[in-house]
DNA sequence: ACTGTTGCGATACACCGTATCGGCAAAATA
DNA sequence: TATTTTGCCGATACGGTGTATCGCAACAGT
């Protein structure tokens, strides 16, 4: 019996570990969107039965932390610019970039709390930045009410793209886009104002949008860590 | 034969219509979550088999969309205060109730454009208190950066209430809430400002933390509305 | 070499959303 | 009125899901 009878032994799969599995997840989503990653097609793309992820998640839910967690590794800048104003906003747009990549991340945003070791240190190096400007609590406050902004603001952007896309990629024109069902709605004369908006509103590209919004919020953080009591 | 051996008609169940299986899908999502709701629950607890509701809905999403626009019955309020800014926070206020009530509403709060007729009448109602304070623009920004704020604030105070609840009702206090692992994380010394923001921070209630951070925002659409050009 | 232990994969269960189809009752026609 | 047509509704079925359970096989220890 010579070498070339010999079978090799079988190319052993790459050990399991977590990240192997957290990027297996988040590879479907990414492809697919959320409700495309089962444990069953997850594991399938290790070469692995089902069960055998048990032993590194106890629960689907679990793995989703974790794939929130992971892209918060992303969301944390290299290196921190000084100025309140500008690591407030870094993080806004941060986070605004992570989701347009990872578009799942707007179903799990602001979902649960976050406290992965990835999130946490984009908290830390949020507040590190505030620290001494103002009291405590003003502080949380700055940070929790622009972090509840851009939340909403990200969700509200992706559900508008998947929606644009749903209804076949137009863009602009509402009633052409949401279908006859607005233009029907409008016709009855009820919405007014609404009327209004539709038909003489400008069309404001999402990113301005979402700027627009964020240096509001921002220079009415501005104005209360300046005077705290007011 | 009488009238007494005479087998009564059977009683017909109510018949069946859209607003039935919204209330019923409501109800099954108030007492067990929205995950609690499924098209088998829903039949069942209208005395109907499943396939019966695609006769009215065609898809799963699609009821949910419906119960989110019935849940803004709740939230148009039935008489406008007169102020701009009081309309603005009466429609917070109230989708904070109204989620306070319905939980699940927190799931799906952003999730899609909201088109059904009610979130229209809210909608108009909250532009047509804007309408004429500044140009159209400046109208849509502010409606959509105060709402923006308080989607993402209360599917936050979601998020927390339900972490608390799960960790087993301990409020005020993060460490022993979410248990061993948030102290040993801060004990590594890694992440000194959330330490001192766990440590030193005092609690403060989710319903004037939420108006809190709502005011800011006003504030800074307030002066917007006054300069839009700023 | 034999035995004890432990981790892993196969199997199983209950449930899900929804496509399909067959029969029956009511309505339309002759 | 008798007959045909139509349209609705329930049963059945399919392919999927998350996860509990359990038996076996490979390894470790004596």
């Amino acid at each position: 019996m010579t070498v070339w009878d010999r079978p090799e032994p079988p190319t052993r799969p790459a050990p399991l570990d977590r990240e192997r599995i957290v990027a297996a997840a988040i590879a479907l989503a990414d492809e697919g969107g959320l409700e495309a990653v089962s444990l069953r097609k997850v594991a399938a793309r290790l070469d692995v039965g089902p069960m055998r992820l048990y032993q590194y998640i106890s629960t689907k839910e679990e793995l989703f932390d974790l794939m929130v967690d992971e892209v918060h590794a992303e969301i944390l800048p290299e290196e921190q610019p000084g100025d309140w104003r500008e690591v407030l906003r870094t993080h806004a747009d941060r986070t605004r970039q992570a989701t347009l990549r990872h578009e799942w991340l707007a179903d799990l945003l602001g979902g649960r709390p976050t406290l992965g070791p990835n999130a946490l240190a984009v908290t830390e190096a949020t507040l590190a930045a505030l620290d001494g400007l103002a009291d405590l609590d003003t502080v949380m406050r700055a940070v929790e009410t622009v972090s509840a902004y851009f939340t909403g603001a990200i969700r509200r952007e992706i559900a508008n793209l998947r929606a644009e896309r749903a209804t076949g990629l137009s863009k602009r024109d509402w009633q052409r886009a949401y279908g006859p069902y607005v233009s029907r709605v409008l016709a009855t004369g009820r919405f007014p104002a609404l009327a209004k908006v539709v038909h003489d509103g400008t069309e404001v590209d999402a990113e301005t949008s979402f700027a627009t919004g964020l240096d509001w919020v921002l220079d009415a953080v501005a104005a209360k860590l300046a005077r705290p009591s007011a």
